[in-house]
DNA sequence: ACCTGAACACCGTTCAAGT
DNA sequence: ACCTGAACACCGTTCAAGT
């Protein structure tokens, strides 16, 4: 449905492209601005072509966001596999978790589709392999295996999710910063009737500026320690 | 930029809509083919009317789909609600998870939507709020609380993204069962070289034809468990 | 093998006008 | 206060044709 090629382009009248570079502008529009950045137009546009022409390296808008996905997520496959070795595989695993996790913080479109299932091949099978891989140092069943996997990459797409989909446009043209954002809200929460909402006003000035990164660390903490207790160790 | 209304309907030559009209046909599209099948010619020609006159109750689609999504955590809020109380805090913030996992089981649409941050108000914050009240019988202090439920919160939406993406249309269209396609999927898995994929090779057997629910059940236990032993209880 | 322009069907949104 | 038809700009996708 698509190949690959990388001839060196020899003197060309017509636009040359190639999956490289395809992937690569469409990486970049996609960090510019989020999936509705990314149309086939503005990626032509890009490459100096046409957009019909796209459709020899990709079947549809599916398969270019995979492609591209898989793409992205293969650097996070280095970073991980770069990773110093652990004796504690709950260690190694709470490393790599957080590997990803910031590969996502940086780019938050990330989030929505790295796990989609089309894309359960290529470099994120090798990722959930990786990540696989430390429990097998674990005394556990396969089950639990199986689940302490889909539950750690669980909590990096749950609170993954959660970032991508934050900023309501006047966060990302910059009018607003994301405190100010985070505070209108907690103000919102604060007028409202303690009584009715004893929790939110409990936790009002917590989330007031809370920082992503550290809710995911203690969301992840909180897996670990179940995961831990589960294996014994 | 969008009222409520719901006069009873006179007699009218008109189409006569009204949001509660207007949200139900929403959700109905929703249910039947996810958000694709949303559009505003869509809605409009359910409603019996034309297109811009469901500009009147929304400002866009986004406010559409979130309020969509708000009318139907409605009833999930009312189910948590009804949920017998429970000695144990811990115990009923399981009760109330599982109670939303098994309404995005229903509704797969709903695990992308329902805490989007717009939504952050309304039926989300009171659901919010009803599992926040739990760990405040915890001894936990107000930082903790607030991550323990953005972790459960996390655990939700991590596995109900997963199963909202899950159905690759053919297994929409019914062409292909659910189990069908887990198990090309584990087939592929066993034709890899067991060297280089050791650890999907040792749960490819739980994958094939594994349960969602159970899956979903395993992450949030190892959440409640790390949770339980920061609390202490 | 790879690229192009033009077309098609469909989408969200707007607006001046109706009742 | 609420609905309408017609238009606009934009989208993914196709296709017959070019090189």
């Amino acid at each position: 449905m698509a190949r690959l090629q990388n001839r060196a382009s020899e003197g060309r009248r017509r636009a040359s492209h190639s999956m490289e570079s395809v992937l690569t502008e469409a990486v970049a529009l996609l960090d510019e601005a989020g999936e509705p950045a990314l149309t086939f137009r503005a990626l032509a546009q890009r490459l100096g072509g046409g957009v019909a022409s796209i459709y020899w390296y990709v079947a549809n808008k599916e398969e270019l966001l995979d492609r591209a996905t898989d793409h992205v997520i293969g650097s996070v496959l280095a970073d991980v596999e770069a990773l110093p070795a652990r004796d504690d595989p709950i260690d190694a695993l709470r490393a790599m978790a957080m590997t990803l996790f910031y590969a996502i913080v940086e780019r938050p479109w990330l989030g929505s589709y790295f796990m989609r299932s089309s894309t359960v091949q290529g470099n994120s099978l090798r990722l959930y392999e990786r990540l696989g891989e430390q429990t097998l140092r674990l005394d556990l069943s396969a089950r639990q295996r199986f689940h302490a996997v889909s539950a750690v990459v669980g909590v990096v797409v749950g609170s993954a999710v959660d970032l991508g989909q934050e900023p309501p446009q006047e966060v990302l043209d910059g009018a607003v910063s994301r405190e100010e954002f985070l505070s209108r809200y907690a103000q919102r929460w604060r007028e409202m009737d303690p009584a009715d909402f004893p929790f939110v006003h409990d936790i009002v000035d917590e989330f007031d500026g809370h920082d992503d990164i550290e809710q995911f660390c203690a969301a992840l903490e909180l897996t670990l320690a179940g995961l831990r207790l589960q294996s014994g160790t």
